[in-house]
RNA sequence: GGUGGAGUGGCUGAGCGGCCCAAAGCAGCAGCCUGCAAAGCUGUCAAACCACGGGUUCAAAUCCCGUCUCCACCUCCA
């Protein structure tokens, strides 16, 4: 079987074919940098990172765009309220969002391109859509520049409404011809940095968001691309500008429209209005990254996902199950080919079916265990093979949090050898003490039928 | 007002006409294993109506109609 994708454009499940055999160019809209990364972009960014492993996997050359917004209002507010210089700000802010998407696991895009290196490129399909009557200069003699709705039928058809249901700005202001227009680019203000403001034929400005993906999409996958994804709430305005602008201006665009669904808190979107937004750093006092990228995973893409108090440690425990499966079989032997079950592929190509995916690999742990306790060695090298292969194509690790010393690691160790002597002279009670020992430490022992392994726990 | 989406066991969350007396995980219980634990395995836990009420069908969690509730978007948002 294909892959498929929900198209949301189409609102349909569609088979996935790809403009150029064997390859697949995507465009993700990526981070704002006006503040810190939270659970929701860890959630979108990781949805696209699975896909791209997905289609690699199975046997595409991915070109894959992920922009950085690092000019726009919200950029030069905050950093403004931060007495920041704003271009610091937003490399500080993107420097969070790099370090959290590597810890994470994510690859890195092929391109990471950022707004303010592409602004030729912005002023370029501005003057097109101005020459093809879609865009304008204000009516005020601003620098203002917005794009002409009216002159495009198909304003609304990414999102299916119609222009006057829009609830829209009441007045028209700015300069705009109709209060559904939006700004391609937006007059230099006397009260911003003349940093944030770029020569342009229209005088000092600079670029509305939308543009900027539009320009950045052309530039690096050309007038026509397969796939552009995004949060759920990037599909209007956002992706509905991006689309109206590039296909007013004749692009194909985008063949596949993807939007990942949101991350709830207790049922509700988190935002920073109400104060529910979950910071990457409260999130590791809570679980290791390799728990998030888990947890993010257990649900599919499209269906809401909700944080509780336990998400985390749930996770844990379900990784850990795995990878306590991993350690053991590895410790009698190896990995020595690469296959996927069936059933796994299946779940992948059912639009990127994550949760069914996992759930083939615990059923394959759990086969796995059963063979590795009866040392069935056929059937173990199957399952670790099959188990490391699933894992890997997720992304899913099982580092373990710490680093020890090797002082440490020989005391550990050490105890542990005294502890097999004491239970060798039946001196359980000396046994058990060292073992209570280690936990107290945080050390977690496991005894396997000839020697006991252990771990560290947070 | 418009546009999308959702309501499945204690929790998370798949399934979207027959393989469903509903996957998988977490939590809980019991047995096996163990000196005792942990881990693992097995069984169990479990949905007396898959939000509720109708309907279509040989067959419905899945399709249709109605109702209720919730969420998102409608020019800041992943």
């Amino acid at each position: 079987m294909a892959l498929e994708l929900f198209d949301s454009k189409t609102q349909t499940v569609r088979e996935f074919v790809s403009l150029k055999p064997h390859q697949v160019s995507m465009y993700v809209c990526g981070p704002t940098v006006q503040s810190a990364p939270h659970l929701g972009h860890l959630r979108s960014a990781l949805v696209y990172d699975l896909l791209r492993r997905w289609f690699e996997a199975s046997g595409y050359a991915v070109t894959m765009v992920r922009n950085v917004t690092d000019i726009d209002d919200k950029v030069l507010v905050n950093a403004e309220a931060a007495k920041r210089n704003w271009k610091e700000f937003a490399l500080e802010v993107e420097d969070t969002f790099n370090d959290a998407y590597s810890a994470l696991g994510l690859l890195e895009p092929t391109h990471s391109p950022h707004a303010t290196e592409h602004i030729a490129d912005m002023i370029a399909l501005v003057e097109s859509l101005i020459s093809k009557g879609h865009a304008y200069q204000a009516q005020d003699g601003s620098a203002n520049v917005f794009f002409d709705t009216s002159s495009w039928p198909n304003y609304g058809s990414l999102t299916n409404q119609k222009p006057e249901n829009m609830e829209g700005e009441s007045e028209v202001s700015f300069g705009k011809r109709n209060v559904n227009d939006f700004a391609l680019f937006k007059a230099h203000k006397s009260d911003e940095p003349e940093s944030a403001a770029w020569q342009t034929p229209w005088g000092l400005a600079r670029p509305g968001w939308h543009i900027e993906c539009s320009a950045m999409a052309k530039h690096f996958l050309g007038n026509a691309f397969d796939i552009h994804g995004g949060g759920l709430d990037l599909r209007f305005p956002h992706h509905e500008n991006e689309l109206a602008q590039s296909s007013a201006n004749g692009d194909a665009f985008a063949n596949y429209w993807l939007h990942n669904a949101l991350v709830t808190i207790e049922g509700q979107k988190m935002s920073k209005s109400l104060g529910n937004g979950i910071s990457v750093a409260a999130l590791l006092e809570v679980g290791s990254w390799s728990a998030i990228r888990y947890w993010l995973s257990s649900a599919q893409y499209r269906s809401n996902l909700d944080y509780s108090a336990n998400s985390l440690r749930d996770a844990q425990s379900a990784l850990d199950r795995i990878g306590g499966f991993v350690r053991r079989a590895k410790l009698i032997t190896s990995v020595t080919s690469t296959e996927f079950p069936e059933d796994f592929v299946l779940a992948m190509n059912a639009d990127l079916n994550i949760p069914a995916a996992i759930a083939v690999i615990h059923e394959c742990v759990r086969s796995g265990n059963t063979a590795l306790d009866a040392q069935d060695m056929e059937s173990l090298n199957r399952y670790l093979a099959q188990v490391v292969a699933m894992v890997d194509v997720l992304g899913l690790t099982f580092e373990q949090p710490k680093e020890l010393s090797a002082e440490l690691t020989a005391k550990i160790e050490g105890l542990i050898e005294l502890r097999a002597e004491a239970k060798l002279n039946k001196d359980f009670a000396k046994a058990d003490q060292i073992r209570a020992t280690l936990t107290d430490f945080g050390v977690t022992l496991e005894d396997l039928p000839n020697q006991t392994i252990w771990s560290i726990n947070g």
